[in-house]
DNA sequence: CGCTAAGCAGTCAGAGTTGACTGATTAGTG
DNA sequence: CACTAATCAGTCAACTCTGACTGCTTAGCG
């Protein structure tokens, strides 16, 4: 620690690109493989990284896997808020606002964050890391949410709970994706998300 | 193959019995530890059973936990269809129908569930195993959610489409309980759903 | 231009898991 | 009561994974 401060510009660098590789080779091989099957080997081998650079950033899986958890908080995964020629009509833009949420669960980082729940039951310290970490993606997934729907409607008096009804039954029909491999943009369930959500919001019609 | 169909009675007996010991602790296990923690070992362990006569019920770990699935699937798990005094007053029925839906999501079969789901997405056979298996699940779930909602209710014109919605609800909401470990009883999403239930039900009041 | 310390590559021992294998046992037959 | 074949117990080799360790490389300081 004698030049501490000093010695870095390059190198800090160099140590930032190389965390992002590793972590996101640990992401990409969590939703591949599983949790079980997400071994330091078959990430550093993903990350094109030698052992002891991945053991130098992570001096164990279990810490590997917990920053995985908060840089899955941290990149802006659902960029799907960039769509911008959303319908005029109410009962049309509920219609492409359900859609598009239920597009959202079609994503990997939709089965690492299962991956990470359903493993961070039996794993004290990866529940730990993982709690604020979620709260994080919640708020992330409220917000789009709600750009999907827009302020006129998101200002209506059901809409809260509309939302959470929405999102939670999402969750429940994708993780149904684990065995069915149906195509999710033909699911007999978004007529039914539809339907409730424009009796919800537009119910004195 | 000799003399195959005689020399049973007792063997077969103590068989079913050791069997149905090894796949009890499998998933015991399996909720315990999550499936990477299930190791025939420990299944073993669990069931008291040396390793030769696990190895010869089921050769493989795969083998096993593809036969906990169908063990899964053929015992009887939701016995909680057995009471008998239901509220007369559709509200109160209403009321106690979603919270008895709730407390099916609180026992050891939902995370054993979890895990097979999960798991089944990276391994081919498994999936091949669950997908039948889950078939038969969804029925008795839906079976057990009409009785506690009773005939009078479950034949309003809206009534399918509120039970998928809880479902699928009510398993999302569930999974959250990997990270939190709130007190099921008094989750607040139980308002919103019985909420749901009434207007879904009852609107035309 | 030598020097220091961190970053990093590659190796390896230890722990854990799986399934094969060798005999011993047991149930039922003739 | 001998005999047959399945059942079962215990052991073990092969494999995999983790994380520690040794030493090389590199960046920047004086």
């Amino acid at each position: 620690m004698r030049d501490s401060g000093a010695r870095q510009r390059g190198e800090q660098e160099r140590s930032r690109v190389a965390k992002k590789r590793i972590l996101d080779a640990a992401l990409k091989v969590l939703v591949e493989t599983g949790y079980s099957g997400a071994t330091t080997l078959r990430i550093q081998e993903e990350a094109g990284v030698s052992r002891g650079r991945l053991l130098n950033y992570f001096p164990s899986r279990d810490a590997l896997l917990v920053a995985a958890v908060h840089h899955l908080a941290a990149e802006p995964v659902l960029d799907l808020g960039s769509r911008t020629d959303w319908p005029q009509d109410k009962i049309e833009r509920i219609s492409v606002a359900v859609e598009t949420m239920w597009a959202t669960y079609d994503q990997p980082y939709f089965w690492a964050s299962m991956e990470l729940w359903l493993a961070a039951r039996s794993r004290d310290d990866l529940r730990a890391a993982l709690l604020p970490a979620e709260r994080t993606m919640g708020a992330m997934v409220r917000k789009s949410t709600d750009s999907f729907f827009g302020s006129e409607l998101t200002s209506l008096v059901g809409y809260s709970e509309l939302r959470e009804l929405l999102n939670t039954s999402m969750r429940g029909v994708a993780l149904t994706y684990a065995m069915e491999r149906r195509r999710p943009s033909q699911d007999p369930h978004l007529d039914m998300w539809k339907k409730l959500a424009l009796e919800a919001l537009l119910r004195p019609l």
